[in-house]
DNA sequence: ACATTAAACTTGTATATACAAGTAATTATG
DNA sequence: CATAATTACTTGTATATACAAGTTTAATGT
């Protein structure tokens, strides 16, 4: 994995700016864009390029085109495989939600046998393991364990997660973007480490799910075991 | 939600025609597709129109582009939204799986209250209910309860459904395609009801997914309610 | 003041052309 | 026969141009 080319495309510039100005709220859901024109004008590009850029704004859900119309904002995309609280917008940041580093990054051998096959490149290159545990209005709710490949991370360990994204410390320290995934999900028992971390009763329904998400990176994926206490509230997903 | 268009663009013929072919087995996981210049050669179309098409084959997951090699097949993408057994390849025709209609399609008005929040156009259609078992080595371990809202689906009652999927069915007869969409989660313990549908103890625990399908008609959801026993084998998602 | 028509904007589709950059195949050389 | 160099292929990026089709705005007529 190496670094971003110094001088990205034109293309690709644009789409980067466009898509940072809608998550900074410089353009908001329902506004128009510039159009394409506008763009080309103010950029000093052609149309077949300009459309490049929103095309993959369009596929990322961040803009719907609409002919005759303009280019208009749509609600921020929420995160594919991205777990939260249902009847809350984010999985973290809300008032009540806060996270707890339970077990700091530390680099380990695979377990054996893991939930899901790994590539030999994995195999050899360990993993970085953590455990967070996610309060919802001092509740825990979720019990989430991450296996991130020890590939090309440098100083991972040595990153403060809490109350952060693991997702947006990948993105902006490593530019790995999660892509989607694949996910088993088990309604079990909660057993005695279970039920005390999540505080519930032995013998309780938790969910279970054991999570592989796919990256921009070929060949790299992000390995999560998470636990999560669905009394009072469902868990909530984008798929 | 009208016939399609009896004319396609160029682009939207080619990516079309590429992608029954893949589908189909013409071209299978790992072969090279045509050459750009082959493809222009052959319909009589330019680089520009060709790439827009492969670009669409790349964005669903189709083909992967490799600059000086070529375009080369993937393995064709798991249906997103679709629930399986892990370690099976599909939700249906698995010698082991089969699929039984519970109670079989008819319109009725909306559960009130209802598991998402509904639109007014969705409101006054009312929805098609309908419900089934899914068996794993004839044991049930999917009680799937849909409801589709009574929108544009003529006939849709007096449609078979055994053993054929709902979503190829949607497609296939309404061009509807299944976009992704959002679920709640949860471990529940099994009610009377759902022991005795999936075959459990009451009080075991079971998974409950509600989950609401966004699909390429604007506008257009569909719901779903979905108890799994995942006792002997976890659930697996594609997100 | 309102309705209708025309003009001006928007995105959608498509062709044409050129050069950059990566990979595979062919040819030349030792 | 092996290796290196060259050629020929591939996709990637980008400009230029034109017309179609949908929507908004401005002008005109009553």
């Amino acid at each position: 994995m190496t670094l971003p080319a110094p001088k990205l495309p034109h293309y690709r510039r644009l789409y980067e700016m466009l898509r940072k100005q809608i998550i900074d709220g410089v353009f908001t859901e329902d506004d128009l864009l510039p159009s394409e024109n506008e763009l080309c004008a103010i950029h000093g590009l052609t149309r077949p390029t300009v459309r490049h850029a929103l095309d993959a704004l369009v596929n990322e859900g961040f803009i719907g085109k609409h002919q005759g119309k303009g280019s208009i904002v749509q609600k921020l995309p929420k995160g594919i495989g991205i777990l939260s609280i249902a009847g809350t917008t984010s999985a973290l940041g809300g008032k009540n939600l806060r996270s707890e580093l339970l077990v700091k990054p530390y680099v380990k051998a695979w377990d054996d046998p893991f939930m899901f096959k790994l590539s030999e490149t994995e195999l050899n290159s360990g993993c970085i393991h953590m455990e967070r545990i996610r309060y919802y209005n001092d509740k825990p709710i979720f019990y989430d364990i991450n296996f991130i490949p020890n590939i090309n991370v440098p100083r991972f360990t040595s990153r403060s997660f809490e109350n952060n994204s693991l997702f947006d410390v990948l993105r902006n320290a490593y530019q790995v973007e999660i892509k989607g995934g694949e996910q088993k999900i088990r309604a079990i028992e909660a057993s005695a480490t279970i039920s005390q971390h999540l505080a519930v009763k032995s013998g309780h329904p938790v969910l279970h799910l054991e999570r592989k998400f796919d990256t921009n990176k070929p060949g790299f994926f992000i390995y999560s075991s998470i636990y999560c206490n669905t009394e009072e509230q469902a868990v909530y997903g984008i798929f």
